[in-house]
DNA sequence: GGATTTTACGAAGGAGCCCTCTGTAAAGAT
DNA sequence: ATCTTTACAGAGGGCTCCTTCGTAAAATCC
């Protein structure tokens, strides 16, 4: 039994899992000390020393010189070497590929974007995608060596192997199977999700649903879809379709957008990507056309949204995608029609990242895969990085 | 940091882990040999004697008469001492207090029933649930000092302090701090959750949903409701409001009964509890007037049902409740309905379990209470039984 | 019925890991 | 220059696990 096994085990095993909680207690923080390390993980401080020892032979840590004007002999600090390796975060969007190269405490060094249209050819797009990362690695003085794991985000349905179920947006996209593409592109591992997921995923890590256990993530922008984090975690569902309501007819999440693009208010030369911003501007200004064309898209939102509150209970509401940007108009009409029907209100919020959110969802996933490979509880000693 | 001490630690830590690997071993099986727990969690067979020789001597685990007919020297077993406690499950409903007494494996030893009404009154109702238990009790020849834990489910949203906030059927039961009540009537520790997330429980534990990560459950009966089973664990969300989609009114779940119990077919001398019955009998024999009744209830059912399936993309979704013994009847219904709307139609199964389902899931409730506080992987070591 | 085979028990010896304790080293403070 | 504070480094010891070996108790074979 795996699961029996993964318990206890021989004397390397609890080397292993002490091995562990130091390099958590290195991680993302600033040097520390061996009395710091020995504090926070609880060891006396020879088996700290043994412990940090064996991973700077590993590699996994490096010592940093001492910090001046303290009391006493100056304390030898060390650091987690989080510059030992990098991942990257894509967004593979219908008008935008985004990437992002972040080293393995996901500390984001480069981000570039690549322009496309909803027409643009799968292997164009994936040739975008490669450009992209690219970009980011010449960027941040890297190679492609220097990549252990790529995330990618991309809008539709992708099943838990990373093909393309279906795809509202991207021409031609349902079917491509983009683990096996991206793999041939990349010579390190691959893993594909469902974009609305990435970001929520990022709002969970360094946005607006910090510390949250159960939120619901919106997508409000050109695409409407929705996303949860269940327990502290991601939920995928079992066909990797969780979260999207917005495919049930009676939501009219697909068409919801519609309403802010195609408002009267807005200029006819506008292109497609500024309508929404017009609307938005409009109401603001009180122009009652603008106001009932917000407040529909209000309406349809509202009614998608009400229906994952009221299955989960969540504890908060994220609001993101483009049109976040109009949290301060869509925040009150949300509120106000999600009361009306919630047993409980939970928080309503605006995203607190902007367009790279996707990336940066897809970055961390990244870092969180390598975290599992390198630093997972199971059984096995810790490797020394490539 | 908890987290972290949680993870290494001292010599006795690794003591502690691999005593837990052996419970695990022995927990719910036939009893083992040495080397058979040997091989299981693959400790060497000395390292093996020695704990289970220290779990012996703390009283978890009790040496059993070797099996003959072996090649071989007879080999000594052992075995996990769920007879060492108990607890008990209890289901408060509207009609019926029904209690379970089991072992500390959730083997059922005695079950009893209590009969009440919608308005009995609130001292009168924990009477009856005292007695239920009392009986179970008597039943299997223990005292109160044996039960270690008493798990309740009741209708209605129960905060995460066991209190009643809402409550549909049971008259003055909103505002019962349920947990202070029934622990001054039990001398052990008592937790309290809502009625149909014990049934999901159950069903995951011992029924339909075995093995499945990812299910909704919904309880048909005089009542309507649901729960959910996230990642293999039942969700509460963030008010203990999860699952609670018929209090939406769109969904029609508060009255969606009325169509099985006032059914012309029903014989008005029919008490209300058997009416549901009669109509899908009627329903069966291809009545009409009950064909139409049962589909108008499919219909609500399926309503917000669709909403928590398109929100959570679960893998199974299992139809409990006294209705599941219409299966038959109800779930071609569900499924043509869930089918019209379902991104990817998940399965569908009645229930495997009776009516003692919500005292099952309370069980094994308790029974993973005193997991956690007994056998837990946290700090520390395994203490005695009391 | 005795020898053989099979399986398990029990004790001894050894290695790894962590702890406590003690003395030494390097900085600022007096 | 000395004292105080903080950290480093090594020695010694205890606990847990492993491997190895000889012994014990059953069924099987001749």
């Amino acid at each position: 039994m795996s699961t029996l096994a993964s318990l206890g085990g021989d004397l390397s095993r609890l080397r292993h899992l002490n091995s562990l909680a130091v390099i958590r207690a290195l991680r993302g923080a600033e040097p520390l000390t061996l009395t710091a390390v020995a504090e926070q993980t609880g060891l006396s401080r020879p088996s700290t020393k043994d412990v940090v020892d064996q991973l700077v032979a590993l590699g996994w840590v490096v010592e940093v010189p001492p910090s001046a004007g303290g009391l006493g002999r100056p304390a030898r600090r060390y650091r987690f070497r989080a510059d030992g390796g990098h991942v990257a975060g894509v967004d593979i969007g219908v008008h935008t590929v985004r990437a992002a190269v972040a080293d393995l405490d996901g500390n984001v060094l480069a981000e570039t974007r690549q322009t496309v249209s909803r027409d643009t050819p799968v292997d164009d797009r994936l040739a975008a995608t490669f450009r992209a990362v690219a970009g980011c690695l010449a960027a941040a003085g890297l190679g492609q060596d220097d990549l252990w794991s790529v995330s990618a985000g991309t809008t539709g349905v992708v099943d838990r192997e990373g093909r393309v179920q279906i795809s509202a947006g991207i021409r031609d996209w349902a079917g491509v199977d983009l683990t096996a593409r991206l793999g041939e592109l990349f010579s390190c591992t691959v893993h594909v999700e469902n974009d609305a997921r990435l970001a929520a995923l990022a709002e969970r890590e360094r946005g607006a649903a910090q510390g949250v256990n159960d939120a619901v993530f919106l997508h409000a922008g050109r695409r409407t879809g929705a996303a949860l984090i269940i327990g502290g975690a991601v939920h995928r569902g079992f066909g990797g379709a969780a979260g999207e309501v917005g495919l049930l007819p009676v939501t009219h999440w697909a068409t919801a957008a519609d309403y802010l693009h195609d408002c009267p208010v807005v200029p006819a030369d506008v292109p497609k990507g500024d309508a929404a911003r017009h609307t938005f501007d409009a109401a603001r200004e009180g122009h009652p056309v603008a106001v009932a064309a917000v407040e529909r898209y209000a309406d349809d939102l509202a009614l998608g949204t009400s229906a994952m509150v009221m299955t989960l209970d969540p504890e908060l509401v994220v609001l993101g995608g483009g049109f976040s940007r109009a949290a301060d108009v869509l925040l009150p009409l949300l509120r106000t029609r999600l009361e009306e029907v919630c047993l409980r209100m939970p928080e309503l919020r605006g995203s607190a990242l902007g367009e790279e959110c996707v990336a940066l969802g897809a970055v961390g996933r990244a870092v969180a895969h390598l975290d599992q490979e390198f630093f997972g509880t199971g059984p096995g000693s810790i490797a020394p990085p490539r």
